[in-house]
DNA sequence: CTGTTAGCGCCTTCAC
DNA sequence: GTGAAGGCGCTAACAG
């Protein structure tokens, strides 16, 4: 059995009381006592039992983080962040994955909201709706990152979607692009970030004077490199390809990519592209890909600090951060003969 | 205050010890009673409260995963497997980052190992040595995966990497190459997987006659993209440039890839390449990126299952689970008519 | 088959 | 400044 508060007491000859005090950094204790308290539990090698003072406490210290699959390239980032950030604050994560489904969501989340084990859950639901949200009475806080599905209910940070896939799009726009497709719509799976940025997309089409073009629009299953090959495929067997792309993620994209090159289509030559996420993935890609990105930092360390808020004992009401985002430039938007020409002929 | 099984009892009139039975699909309860106080849970909503039944019980069915970044593919790939690999057990994980610095290994294993959070420890060290993770003691279990750093004190689940490496280095020989630069080096810093693949390369030329020439051992920090792009330029200034490299990894293998792209060197015509680990990534460079794909979820099941024959009492001695690897040819070695040619002559 | 009860290890209110 | 004791919610002996 490993070593309690008890035996320490008993070896430094003292009660146990007085151990806590030493352990918890009290102040009032004289300083040859807490010499002595603090050589038993030297010699003993005493640490704290957390389930028994999270017990006692009422909160254990740990956070739930909850998402879709941590072998995606965003979210093992986002990951990252949040971890980081957590740390910061003295707060271990809890990761679990719950692959996007909506039941699995409900399983998961459930079982970490009410079993008393974390004392808050940061989730990025990507199955459930926003009305079944909305509903959730989780018996610990919960922030929602990502998809912004319950605003009036929980706290969220994240992006503006919306504006966001309008800045890229109109970075499309502004380089000369004129046939501008755009992969990761998922009709019917009520996704709130697919569905704001397909409206970020027609937003900037619309602003410049645009229309979308039958065709232009691909649907995806998943967000995963894999789906974005498939719908460029689609993309390069119309009759007239178009000139440039907005993928939803950088991952379609870069499965976007791979696609290109295969048919011997050239980026940024014949093709623009511009994805979302910034991965360090895109960094290092032929070409290296343009995107937005969304300052994930920001992102984790607005939703630990929501949650820490609200496990402190807040009861504002429900906030949403907005992060800022950027478009970055790089090699695949980058200003090509082409374009520069058809530029200086406007 | 959340419900308590005392007040499911009062509800259903019956005592605690009845509840819990129920709750815990004891046997021996009557169908009417076990439908009265399943009533009464649903009703009241309970949940059983996981800490207390931990500090009761001894257990709380969570482990923790403790290894360098999360946002590195690789790593991100393998926690995807190890959780997924813990969920058949109904085991939960909590994963913590170290970044791979001995100072946080030590923090935080002393924090997971010992706290009484979770039940046991599954760890990827990079920064501690073998020598003193041999002296550790930790409270808890604890299984190593992939360095191989105390197999007389610790059970492991892992590739054997000096035989791989030769196998990557073997499939470079094999396709006619003959100046063979290897990317992955860490003198200094006594980490096992740089030093047991170094060997498999010096083994793999040995084997095959040749020699390890001057300048084409390339050392690194760290395992990232952007170690491999500065060791390549480095290697491209050689007065005799490699004609093949084996990287220790594939994140060091993509970021050599760009830099020779930017160099105007092809590949696999002017330099073949392969990489270590298979990350999703290397299935969509360009070119794809040939690689020694370690069995990952074997690897996961592996450790989990290891951990959780500790956890079940085993006393075993420790064991070494060693997972087998596979080289898998893409286009980053595909045959070359150069290659090609240069084989029929022999 | 079901009720009673003693802790699991810790923190903290109450006395001193 | 320090000691004694109750109880956080649950499980599992021990009765009956």
């Amino acid at each position: 059995m490993a070593v309690t508060l008890r035996d320490v007491a008993v070896l430094a000859g003292v009660s146990v009381r007085t151990v806590s005090n030493v352990v918890n950094g009290f102040r009032h204790v004289s300083p040859p006592m807490r010499e002595r308290v603090q050589a038993a539990i030297d010699q003993l090698g005493y640490q704290p039992n957390v389930v028994a003072r999270s017990l006692r406490r009422g909160h254990t210290g740990v956070i739930a983080f909850l998402l879709p699959e941590l072998s995606v390239p965003y979210f093992g980032e986002l990951a990252h962040e949040v971890i980081e950030a957590a740390r910061t604050r003295g707060l271990t994560v809890l990761v679990d994955e719950t692959a996007g489904q909506a039941d699995r969501e409900r399983e998961i989340l459930d079982l970490a909201a009410n079993s008393g084990l974390v004392d808050g859950v940061i989730l990025s639901a990507l199955g459930m709706l926003g009305r079944e949200i909305a509903l959730l009475r989780p018996r610990v806080p919960m922030v929602l990152i990502g998809e912004r599905l319950a605003p009036q209910v929980f706290d969220h940070a994240g992006t503006d979607n919306v504006r966001a896939a309008k800045d890229a799009v109109k970075h499309l726009v502004d380089g000369g692009s004129r046939r501008i497709a755009t992969i990761g719509a998922e009709p019917g799976t009520g996704r709130e970030t697919s569905r704001l940025r397909l409206q970020g997309y027609r937003a900037a089409l619309k602003a410049a004077g645009h229309q979308v073009r039958p065709g232009m629009v691909q649907n995806v299953d998943n967000f995963h490199r894999q789906d974005g090959a498939v719908a460029m495929r689609r993309l390069l067997a119309l009759d007239e390809p178009p000139d440039a792309l907005f993928c939803f993620n950088d991952s379609l994209a870069l499965g976007a990519l791979r696609v290109l090159f295969d048919a011997g289509v050239r980026s940024p030559d014949d093709m623009r592209i511009i994805g979302f996420d910034d991965v360090e993935e895109g960094r290092f890609s032929m070409p290296t890909l343009s995107t937005v990105t969304p300052d994930k930092p920001a992102i984790a360390r607005e939703a630990v600090a929501l949650l820490a808020d609200r496990i402190g004992g807040s009861t504002a009401p429900p906030r949403d951060v907005v992060v800022p985002h950027y478009v970055v430039e790089r090699e695949s938007t980058a200003p090509t003969a082409r374009t520069v020409a058809r530029k200086s002929a406007v």
